[in-house]
DNA sequence: CTTCGACATGTCAGTGATGGAATATCCACC
DNA sequence: GGTGGATATTCCATCACTGACATGTCGAAG
């Protein structure tokens, strides 16, 4: 449901196109709400019949640019001050660990290792993203930094339990 | 996809039915694979025609009670070496964060505090939990304490960068 | 002048999750 | 003997996401 709201807190810093949002969506919001083609141009469409958002100008090839209208404005700001509400956290790594009896503790270590290697791969793709970021001057850099911020520390916090969760077992 | 190796998992421990499971999941996997009703029957009948689980006894009040198959616990076991794919991370609360500069600062200070709070109540609740688990020896006790730790250090993170970001804020 | 890559939007089938309603049985208690 | 609560299953409408397919335009390079 808050594939809506990003669209609508982008359109917010400037006008743009379903094109240009799908690559904003793989820039800056891909580690934070990642979005298909299909599902974008869909949700715009709702949008605009919605009346949050306007056609503000057309360009070649069919191009449609959308601007957030008033009311879209006043729904992204109650959308922000609403109560976050966290979704249920399903995660197929734990629940492998939930049976871990069914395994040997070799092919345990293994999945465990292997979620160490990712996160620490996923932190080094973050600290590159970061420098990037430091260096260009964006609309949403501040920001965005923060929320980088939190990827770091939970790729952190994963291997050092991954690492943890491997010594319990012996 | 994975809701179908969580029932084979609890099967494997020991034959259940529906209902059995239900509150299986209630209980065991809440925090790591919530399921609903109509989703874990579904899935049940499912897993039957598959022929991974077998109807292995019916009880009263129509009752049936389910047991996996060796070709269930082959495709169990096939799971859990398999590599696991990591969900993509969407976070509503992250969202919010990139869009922080529509915003007051007190809102957004708003924000950041409910999710402490939040993270806080859930480690306490955790930490119940895990004293509960001590106490009772159930099959698998000591791998949910290594999924628990993950749900600790997880909230214990949250928090932590709960406090930073209101702190970059400023 | 043609062709290739980037630009640009739309649609659809399949899958899985949500939430609720409908149905029925059994047991304990009054 | 009736009622309520726990046990137990099934179905359905709706919604969101995925991945693929279809369609077409423009500009630059050769």
């Amino acid at each position: 449901m808050s594939l809506r709201h990003a669209l609508l807190g982008l359109l917010a810093d400037r006008p743009a196109s379903g094109y240009d949002l799908l690559k904003l969506f793989d820039t800056s919001l891909a580690h934070v709400w990642p979005a298909t083609q299909s599902q974008l141009y869909g949700e715009l469409n709702r949008l605009a019949e919605a009346g949050l958002v306007d056609v503000s100008a057309e360009g070649p090839r069919r191009r449609k640019e959308y601007t957030v209208t008033e009311e879209g404005l006043k729904e992204l700001r109650a959308w922000l001050v609403a109560p976050t509400q966290q979704q249920p956290q399903r995660s197929e790594l734990l629940l492998k660990v939930f049976f871990f009896d069914l395994a040997t503790d070799e092919q345990a270590r293994a999945v465990l290792a292997e979620r160490e290697q990712r996160a620490t791969a996923y932190h080094e793709r973050l600290m590159e993203l970061r420098t990037a970021l430091e260096d260009e001057e964006g609309p949403f850099t501040s920001n965005g930094l923060i929320a980088l911020e939190y990827g770091l520390r939970r790729a952190e916090m994963e291997w050092e339990w991954a690492r943890w969760a491997a010594e319990q077992l012996g």
